[in-house]
DNA sequence: CCTTGACCTCAAGTGCACTTGAGATCCTAC
DNA sequence: GTAGGATCTCAAGTGCACTTGAGGTCAAGG
């Protein structure tokens, strides 16, 4: 539509680095973890397709959200590094991410519900409050408790059907 | 309501660790930066007050979520950490986590509905795709790209009205 | 051609968040 | 009163995710 910049679909390392605003030395870091994929030209400099630009806004973010770069290499799955992406590569990787995402935003959704629950009921000051004291509610129910916790984890057991 | 075990209110960090799935070393480790605190015995040795276990279960929770422990700490605030917290330490407390959640689960809403975008509107193999490739798209409004990112970011100017 | 800034590799260093180990003390139960 | 497990301190080590530095190459402008 506007084709006054021409840029050869081809950006350099420098040029990932304004775009993401993840720094050159993360951008090599991540292709020795295989994250991101470069072709070189005939001088060994990186050159990127444009797709990747997804792909290290995507890593970007899910580092801010607290997945440690192998659930991110683990996430991206199948989806080919050098090639463009096809459709359904995208549309494996789409479902696989929505899945971590809905599971870290129900963990904060959860998190949220209990903060308001206890300003809300003004049970605060209270030792009977069992979001207070969540053990005591839970010693009855056996040793095992554990209750803010446990439902951020990643399941392994990713079950994708393939 | 149920008297049959009365754990004379101090916790020992061994049963810290087990209520609330954090080690020994790491309780050790939070009360070292202040994050945490305990009461001694004669004998030298760390004894919770029960209100402790809510805020350790924070603290695991919100490392999970991605919050460095700076962060953590300062999301505490004025909330005591060796009397027992009063209701207005808690609720002020309470709102700058549900601040903070709030941020972090917009952030994964917007990165929900955007991969939703792409699969939704089967564009995911066409050139043209701004979300694909978000650079084309803000190419226009300037070099200041950046689209995915700058959403996650925990704002400094807290504004707290104290 | 030459300069200059972007880029290259490889090795080492950094900061966070812990863990591990050594050597000693505590405390509960027999 | 003593054995054994839990706890203590302090120092050093670990893993992740990079960054920094040294020493050198590449590529676009003058």
């Amino acid at each position: 539509m506007n084709p006054t910049h021409e840029p050869d679909d081809l950006l350099t390392i420098g040029e990932m680095s304004h775009r993401t605003g993840v720094a050159t030395s993360a951008l090599r870091y991540y292709e020795e973890l295989g994250l991101v994929g470069s072709v070189r030209t005939g001088g060994n400099q990186r050159r990127y397709p444009r797709h990747m630009l997804r792909r290290v806004s995507l890593i970007s973010v899910a580092k801010r959200l607290g997945m440690p770069l192998s659930d991110v290499k683990e996430a991206f799955g199948d989806v080919p590094i050098e090639s463009t992406p096809s459709h359904s590569d995208w549309q494996r990787a789409s479902r696989r991410w929505k899945k971590r995402l809905e599971e870290r935003r129900r963990a904060i959704e959860r998190l949220e519900h209990e903060l308001t629950g206890c300003i809300g009921c003004g049970c605060l000051s209270l030792k009977a409050c069992a979001l207070l004291n969540p053990d005591d509610a839970l010693a009855e129910i056996g040793p095992g408790p554990r209750r803010l916790e446990d439902v951020t984890e990643f399941p392994e057991g990713d079950a994708e059907r393939s």
